[in-house]
RNA sequence: GCCGAGGUAGCUCAGUUGGUAGAGCACGGCACUGAAAAUGCCGGUGUCGACAGUUCGAUUCUGUCCCUCGGCA
């Protein structure tokens, strides 16, 4: 079986934390953040995470644990949600996972078995110069050569899935589409969706991102900036961050910045559903404009809580 | 009121020496098993301001009108 544990997904921007926190409150539960940006220190209004309010309401899990000059990944996710989880049952508390990274949510629902080849920098860069050299089409035939079926799986140009399946390879000594594959069942355990329709859903992003920007989100991202950090790639290479550093280099001006942080959001809500469809049956979609939303999410959790074992 | 410039996609614009049009952004969709807010892929969504004229055919040429922006009054 998948953990049990409640799950509550959506796009970004829909209440997510919201109704988290009122089912913690009302079910004794804490909750786990699915969330691969709230995992970081400093970034904390650019990322909407939880406020020190709401996390004095209900106790959260896997916030604030790296740099953001450090990585984090699935597996890690995986084993400290795992943990999380087990840590919250142990005190009788009800597990709520919350967030809006879709491969993260899926993996722990679904029980991914992850390909056990931690990431490694020097192959991966190594391995990005191959491609620089020889184009993305060799660097995909050379997998194609020892694995048709997962380069069959992989656009040739998608670098970066070539460079992972090979790393798979050459550090396991295994055809990378050997790997995967789900250690667990089907779970009982409720996923919650919160779903707006989308004019709706920009038209709150908007408001968010403007709050964010008279909360201080510059300021956050100017005190990540003074430490030299870089906007290209890891925890910074996100949405709001990107822009906000663009502006600071003066390639943006901040009402230029401000408007692709918008856009650059919607973006990220549009690809989260497609992790969470409307159409996923496992899903038990609610309208977050309900007024009467607590109420309608209790329903599946209370069935949750009751079910015979 | 006069002179000038302009009205083409949601926005900013290009273009058609007459054969119903295309870029960027926006927007829509897809993939995803240790970077996932990452990465990669696919898609043009349109009364070409309105009406009339010329023409086999007008978004394109002509006329009138409407609107916008400058300048002069």
């Amino acid at each position: 079986m998948a953990p049990s544990a409640v799950f509550i997904v959506g796009p970004t921007g829909v209440g997510k934390t919201a109704l988290a926190v009122a089912l913690a409150e009302r079910f004794r539960g804490e909750v786990i953040s699915a969330d691969s940006r709230q995992v970081y220190r400093q970034m904390d209004i650019g990322t909407g995470k939880p406020s020190a309010e709401e996390q004095r309401l209900a106790p959260h899990h896997l916030l604030d644990l790296l740099d953001p000059t450090e990585s984090f990944d699935l597996a890690t996710f995986l084993a400290l949600a795992h943990a999380a989880i087990d840590e919250v049952k142990g005190r009788g508390g009800l597990p709520l996972v919350a967030g809006g990274t879709g491969q993260y949510i899926w993996a722990l629902y679904e029980g991914w078995q992850v390909p056990p080849a931690a990431p490694n920098a020097e192959f991966r860069r190594s391995k990005q110069l191959e491609a620089d050299r020889i184009g993305p089409q060799a660097l995909h035939q050379e997998l194609a050569a020892v694995d048709p079926v997962r380069a069959a799986q992989i656009d040739p140009r998608n670098v970066r899935r070539v460079i992972r399946a090979l790393e798979i390879l050459h550090f396991t000594q295994r055809i990378p589409s050997e790997h995967g594959g789900r250690a667990e069942g089907p779970s009982d355990a409720p996923v919650l969706g919160l779903n707006l329709d989308r004019e709706e859903l920009y038209r709150r992003i908007d408001l968010r991102v403007d709050q964010m920007m008279s909360r201080g989100f510059l300021a956050e991202v100017e005190r990540l900036a003074a430490r030299g950090l870089t906007f290209e790639k890891g925890a910074l290479a996100s949405p709001g961050y990107r822009e906000l550093g663009q502006y600071l280099s003066g390639e943006l001006t901040l009402d230029e910045a401000v408007l692709r942080i918008k856009s650059q959001t919607h973006g990220l809500a549009r690809g989260q559903y497609g992790w969470f469809k409307l159409s996923d049956p496992r899903i038990t979609w609610l309208d977050a404009a309900a007024p009467d939303l607590v109420e309608q999410a209790a329903v599946p959790v209370e069935a949750f809580l009751t079910r015979p074992i």
